[in-house]
RNA sequence: GGCCUGGUAGUUCAGUUGGUUAGAACGCCGCCCUGUCACGGCGGAGGUCGUGGGUUCGAGUCCCAUCCAGGUCGCCA
């Protein structure tokens, strides 16, 4: 709904030659000034759009202004000449010649800090510190438009589904596991801490306690972790959601439906039809070497270990050895083979050893003489070798081998160009191990969250190998990035104790640090489930960014400071006395 | 915290083996121009080369330290 007032009665891109003759009144930022002598132009931009303004015989009325400077201004829309139509914005045939002019906001400096049609250009801090203007830029612009229209959609499909919006307290309480929190000092309780919510986790667990059905919110999380170019440090929002008497793939059901329609609204691409790919932890991890795989890479690893289990080739004897077979890479330079082997070398690889088949199906390469004829079939029908292929070889430790293989993948499937980016490839990794072992230590710890419901339940815990046991965990994956995680909670006190005590916790500890939550499931807890993908994350996939500041209004920069306003800052010494804070001293100097 | 890349005009960048007065484009300022929309033409201003130290007859360039930014590993159950 739009009302005419003082400052305008139309935007920029309301008009339209149906206006043609009317006198209107606009008012925007003026993004360029072209000066012809007799003739001045401006291009006026508001929220909406552009239009074209000419000044003729009554140029002084652009006196004083300068680009991005606030004005409103009076004159009557006619019709451009031909041939000189603008089809680059949407008013292109149309302009309003000036009659009046007001200046509503002066640019005081003589300079701006960029120019705002090519800010996305500029170094990212200055962006940050002129935000305000680097989102006058229409890319970023539209970037925001699109994070309402998004976020509002989504309320409206949960809502639509059954879900209750449900707001769940900020000022909360430190976690014991899982990031680092942020600290809110109390000032009634001396020396005691507010933190605030890594996710809504406990409370929307508790909230199916308390007999709601389904919850969600787009809920802000915080984290006081080191930021990527895809994490944002601080704060970010999920869409998060739970659901009482629930199973898993009344989870997936939920999540297929709101993400495809989702992706298929704002993601301006082929989306992967429901219901997605379900792929076990353990075969990602073999075909696709990581638990978040790129389906649009139609690249597979095979594992070839047991060929080589008695091999001559040391680096390969005994070793995890995976296999990617390459399509149509045989005839590749000698420099395109070079530069996949010094990328090896930079993920920490010593070699990178290949077969090239040629039109007879001999292998080229000097891995060969190391393979017989049994080896060289079995390669041949496990890994659906064909003439001009190349298979790529990758040997390491289990631990190892299996990422190393992963990162070849996606590397020699970008340079062969064969990964297409014209379609959102969504898929489910089900089946996550409860439990692994930590590296230093050698001690069983949980592997993704203690939360979880183990398969097989209390029979499982108690009598399987930990390593063995699977959770019912499961994470959301698109084109290579992981959209969310979620899980089926372990809501039984008793399963809940005997999960913890493998992990090395007594009840007593469960007690303590998931108090509420545990007496909680001792009166009457539902089955429930739940999942929180990453609202940001799937921006930058709808926005086709690289970055996620790149789709928050207002991010910190990755340093975790607010470049506009200054957090964090120092604050006065009352301020800290009030909250019983002494700072300590830097260590060093 | 480790590693990689970078820091030169308002912005984006170039700057050779160390060598005279550090350049370009856009922007800014002034003048000219009645149809441009990346307008055009002429002229001009604008730099502690991130900071501190060192080597040298001479440092934007080489060395050491340090700060800042981005990426990445750790971290993010």
């Amino acid at each position: 709904m739009f009302l005419e007032n003082i400052y305008r009665t139309h935007t920029c891109a309301m008009l339209s030659e149906a206006d043609i003759g009317k006198n209107v009144r606009v008012a925007g930022w003026v993004e360029n000034i072209r000066d012809h002598g007799g003739i001045k132009f401006i291009d006026l931009r508001d929220h909406y759009g552009y239009v074209q303004i000419t000044f003729q015989k009554n140029e002084g009325l652009l006196d004083g202004v300068n680009k991005e400077c606030a004005v409103t201004v009076g004159g009557t829309v006619i019709k451009r000449g031909e041939g000189t139509y603008n089809d680059k914005i949407s008013t292109g045939t149309i302009e309003i010649s000036a009659e009046s002019l007001e200046i509503l906001g002066k640019v005081e400096a003589e300079q701006l800090p960029f120019e705002v049609p090519t800010s996305t250009e500029t170094k990212e801090d200055i962006r940050l510190k002129y935000r305000y203007l680097d989102l006058r830029n229409r890319k970023m612009h539209n970037n925001i438009i699109l994070r309402s229209e998004v976020i509002s959609f989504l309320r409206n499909k949960m809502t639509e589904m059954g879900f209750l919006e449900i707001q769940t307290p900020i000022l909360s309480t430190s976690s014991p596991e899982g990031a680092r929190d942020y600290l809110i000092p109390s000032r009634k309780h001396h020396g005691k801490f507010y933190a605030l919510p890594q996710a809504p986790q406990i409370f929307k667990q508790l909230l199916m306690v308390s007999g709601f059905d389904r919850y969600f919110q787009i809920a802000p999380c915080f984290r006081d972790e080191d930021a990527r170019a895809d994490r944002s440090p601080g704060e970010f929002y999920q869409l998060d959601f739970e659901m009482a008497f629930a199973t898993q793939e009344d989870v997936f059901a939920v999540a297929e439906k709101v993400l495809y329609d989702t992706f298929v609204k704002f993601g301006g691409k082929k989306v992967s039809p429901a219901p997605f790919r379900r792929i076990p932890y353990a075969e990602a991890m073999l075909k696709y070497g990581t638990d978040k795989p790129d389906l649009r890479n139609p690249l597979i690893i095979t594992e070839l270990s047991d060929l080589f289990v008695n091999s001559d080739f040391k680096p390969f004897c005994n070793k995890c050895v995976r296999g990617i077979r390459v399509p149509q890479m045989a005839g590749k330079s000698k420099g395109f083979f070079e530069k996949m082997e010094s990328y090896a070398r930079e993920i920490g690889m010593k070699g990178l050893g290949y077969v090239k088949v040629d039109e007879n199906f001999n292998y080229l390469g000097p891995i060969d003489k190391f393979l017989n004829d049994g080896q060289r079939e079995e390669l041949k029908t496990r890994c659906e070798l064909e003439v001009g292929d190349v298979l790529y070889f990758i040997a390491d430790t289990p631990k190892l081998a299996p990422k190393l293989a992963g990162q070849i993948r996606t590397e020699v499937a970008s340079r062969m160009e064969l990964i297409k980016d014209d379609s959102f490839e969504l898929c489910f990794i089900v089946d996550f191990p409860m439990y692994e072992e930590d590296e230093e230590s050698g001690k069983i710890i949980f592997t993704h969250n203690p939360f979880s419901m183990p398969q097989g339940g209390y029979e499982a815990l108690n009598t399987k190998d930990p390593l063995e046991i699977l959770a019912y965990q499961y994470d959301i994956v698109c084109n290579g990035v992981e959209l969310s995680s979620g899980a089926v909670r372990n809501h039984r006190p008793e399963i809940m104790v005997k999960a913890f005590e493998i992990a090395g916790y007594t009840e007593a500890d469960v007690a303590e640090k998931f108090g509420a939550l545990y007496s909680a499931f001792k009166y009457g807890a539902p089955p429930h489930a739940g999942m929180a993908p990453g609202v940001d994350r799937m921006l930058m996939l709808f926005a086709g960014e690289e970055s996620i500041r790149e789709v928050i209004a207002f991010p910190m920069n990755s340093n975790a400071q607010d470049l506009l306003l200054g957090a964090p800052t120092e604050v006065t010494e009352q301020q800290l006395r009030e909250v019983h804070i002494k700072v300590r001293q830097k260590p060093n100097n």
